[in-house]
DNA sequence: CTTGACCTTGACGCAGCGTCAACCTCTACC
DNA sequence: GGTAGAGGTTGACGCTGCGTCAAGGTCAAG
């Protein structure tokens, strides 16, 4: 009871393009190959086949699949593995969801974006991987676990001294004034204590960031327009990087 | 101020090659070439190097993202589409995820009938009063119907669904990570999504449970040793209340 | 014998780079 | 000024799972 290619194909829904591509890969090679090529299927085969798409349709890829229906290959723990992948990808877009909702709210509120995603913002953008990869893996941990330990009261008082400090920049270089000026080089003073504030800087603590982190932290301001947006965008986070490289030059 | 394209790719924590490519296909050109091919980079592809990394972390595609930068395609809209598609994947895996499950279940010679007890629909048994108490009803009746309507399987599924949430929730308390984590959070994400799913809730549908629903949901589970039951008991049930009030006091 | 449906074997395309390969270029040190 | 080593360049293949032509044989029916 050979069938045909289209036979089989239409027989379960799929198509003779799919077919042969699992002749080719070794998946499910026909029944018979008639003298002219033609590739026949007999019910062995159709059961096979069967399988081969449940599993298919559960996810999992095709080496998997050959590994399960040849080597007989334990099918359940193929699948409980296959299942943590599933729930990892699932937390993944969970994650994504929530970063897309995220900017989108920051997008509408415009402005609102501020202190919030300040430190939030550390998360998704690469910088994580720059503050690790600078400055050690605990550098990020200590500040994310310093930003998590305060109360709402505690987080909205540092974000209000943040606030105060981005206003202070933003005045300061809307004035037009000099960035390595006594006035901007006090406000550089004010930022440098205000970082020392944070325990997981390096160099945090009594004796304040160091000089590497404190220029790479203004050429951040830059970069990131989330972070930017703190100081007037882009030309405010401009100047405020340059007070700042005047000051640790200067000074660390 | 330019710097080699190996600068820039530690900067932002990428690899020149991901660069090159950039610069291939034409979503980020260098600002300059030197006579020897060398790429250089000044501070505006930078930045614009930092907003492309940031719409790829959120699962954009080059295209979309290139859209996005240039023809000032509105961002928030795109987004928006975007968040769809996330969605859209996400219900394709929990759905797989249910799949995977039954199919392991299966092959144990699975025939519990526990799952059924676990969680037989929040608005059956004794709930019944309370639901109509507090939103009316019809909200009963609602998502009495919807769960009336749904063959064995399918039950049997959204039961599975359910066991795998509270199986993560339990995990996820016994780590003993923070309820307003991350991790915690994109628990709080699935639950949130995973309410959705049922038509009788109040302001379930497209838009979700609203967010006094999500709230009393949340006592409800502390409140009630049944519901408690299925997050590890008392303290468990107060994990992922915690968690769910911090996830609903951000987003909802 | 012609027509049309069905079959075959290539081979490119897609998304986003990783990973050689083969070959310049710049900097530093002796 | 020679040499090593780090870093730069342009190809080009690989990966997943087929969709989609392209060019050309085969078979049943009229």
């Amino acid at each position: 009871m050979d069938r045909s290619i289209q036979e089989i194909a239409r027989l379960v829904g799929t198509t003779s393009r799919t077919l042969r591509h699992y002749d080719d890969i070794g998946l499910l090679p026909p029944s018979r190959v008639g003298g002219n090529g033609y590739r026949y299927y007999d019910d062995d085969t159709l059961v096979r086949l069967q399988r081969i798409l449940l599993l298919r349709d559960l996810g999992l890829g095709l080496p998997a699949i050959a590994d399960v229906l040849d080597r007989e290959e334990d099918a359940e723990h193929a699948l409980r593995s296959h299942l943590e992948w599933l729930h990892r990808e699932q937390d993944r877009l969970a994650r994504q969801i929530a970063s897309v909702e995220r900017t989108i709210d920051a997008l509408e509120g415009g402005e609102r974006l501020m202190a919030e995603q300040m430190f939030d913002g550390f998360d998704h953008t690469a910088y994580r991987e720059e503050v690790e990869e600078r400055w050690g893996k605990d550098a990020y941990a200590k500040g994310d676990a310093w930003w998590r330990s305060m109360s709402d009261d505690e987080k909205a008082a540092w974000q209000r001294r943040a606030a105060a400090l981005g206003g202070d920049w933003i005045a300061a270089h809307e004035r037009g004034i000099d960035p390595a000026g006594d006035e901007a080089q006090a406000l550089a003073q004010r930022h440098f204590e205000w970082l020392r504030a944070i325990p997981g800087t390096p160099g945090g603590g009594e004796d304040g960031p160091t000089k590497e982190y404190f220029l790479g932290l203004a050429e951040m301001y830059v970069a990131d327009e989330r972070f930017g947006a703190n100081y007037g965008g882009r030309e405010g986070a401009e100047f405020v990087r340059d007070a700042m490289t005047v000051y640790a030059e200067r000074r660390l």
